[in-house]
DNA sequence: ACCTGAACACCGTTCAAGT
DNA sequence: ACCTGAACACCGTTCAAGT
């Protein structure tokens, strides 16, 4: 605070590149994304805006950064202890416990889930290795965890949304459909009022063993009939469906 | 064109609210979400940027204004035909054939998804009658859906982020991993490395067949075992691990 | 009613200048 | 090297004025 002007001696840089990244993430949680502009980022930080410019090339980098920071924190379970089903549920829980801590970050952490950061990478050879030692082959281990991280991102989406957003906005189907006439949307309105009060899941965890379960139901498939050809979850539908039928608009 | 300043005469207005939202998502459709500025809109439409505001109350109504929009051309499969599985794949079709469509606006579908326009719920209306008419009670219907809800969401996220980028940014897995030595990652890389070069998924059907596969175990279970108590997927879980215990972190 | 134009309070970023 | 300050080219939006 108390140098006002030029280059500052060595050992007392007044930023860095560490510093900027946890400002940014304070002001994205404490005030929402779109709060945190490189101007006041700078103000934050008791700085001219264009000091952050010498630290990261542009906000694009800041945004990257902080996402990359979050990442960093991904408590992600010990490989390889116990059934295949609890690593994967412990992955899930270990990326959704990241999601609610910093909800208002949702949309960067779920679109870079694609990137290619090392924790990132890590955390894709924990659930890879997971899925392996379900006993899959490695075109349904790809198809597997495909599922498992594009559910995740959806509920994450959502869960996030919700939080971040202001109670009132938030409004689920339930409510949103009180205002129109029961006849107008029927299954749904049947559904609803059949359902209790507080009986409404919104969990991920509902959704991931039903996940689970068909993962199951394949890993069981390619066991029973390692024979088949070209394996492939062709077969599955095959089984799981009941009718052979294969969509022509499919692909 | 030829009409400078003023008051148009009755039925020659130069703007109305539909033709703001085609313009729009033109735009987006053709430069990308960052180029639909309120100004650069107006300057499509050979108008002054005020004028917009006469039409609509501000940008984020232009841009719920064009997500209604691409909303209502979602084409829904006429109801209650063929087995369920058909109809719940056929409900998720329409909608990844909505995303690719529009890869641009793939945030905006995907976080509106939640929101209450008619075409969203007449959607839903869609795939709550496909899980019903499975037979899950409604508590699983709904969960069910969020599920499937969620999936579509995470593979549009992916699909149409990897559509709107530029090709040499839109990395795999895959990809990544060479920049690493293999013992770095070594599930990753021995996954990949016996993965031929076309035979990577990433369509929506393979993880929506995993997905139905799941929750047919569970539509079984419950007509299986119609009296078993507050029913519930905690069963599936006990079905489909193998292993009853429920992880006490759960939740 | 509908469109205009100036103005306000913001942005991200470049560039030349300070120490 | 690191920070500053003015400047540029944009934003979204308000407000008073035109017809």
């Amino acid at each position: 605070m108390a140098r006002k002007l030029g280059r500052p001696r060595v050992g007392e840089e007044r930023l860095s590149r560490k510093q900027i990244l946890v400002t940014a993430l304070r002001l994205i949680d404490g005030e929402g994304i779109e709060a945190m502009s490189m101007r006041r980022l700078a103000a934050e930080l008791g700085v001219d805006p264009m000091a952050l410019y010498h630290h990261l090339p542009n906000k694009e980098a800041v945004l990257a950064g902080v996402t990359e920071l979050v990442f960093s924190e991904l408590r992600l379970p010990a490989q390889a202890e116990g059934p295949w089903q609890q690593q994967v549920s412990a992955f899930a829980r270990a990326y959704r416990d990241l999601v609610l801590a910093h909800p208002n970050l949702v949309l960067h952490l779920i679109t870079s889930m694609g990137a290619g950061s090392p924790a990132l990478l890590a955390a894709n050879e924990v659930l890879y290795a997971a899925l392996a030692s379900a006993g899959l082959p490695p075109r349904q281990i790809v198809q597997a965890a495909d599922l498992v991280v594009d559910y995740l991102n959806g509920w994450a989406l959502a869960a996030g949304l919700a939080r971040s957003k202001h109670p009132d906005e938030a409004q689920g189907l339930a409510a949103l459909l009180q205002q129109y006439p029961t006849e107008h949307y029927p299954t749904l309105s049947r559904i609803f009022s059949n359902l209790g009060e507080d009986e409404h899941p919104g969990g991920m965890e509902e959704g991931l063993v039903l996940l689970l379960a068909g993962i199951e139901a394949v890993a069981q498939d390619v066991a029973g009939s390692s024979a088949r050809q070209q394996g492939g979850i062709a077969n599955a539908e095959t089984t799981a469906h009941g009718c052979g039928r294969k969509d022509g608009q499919f692909g």
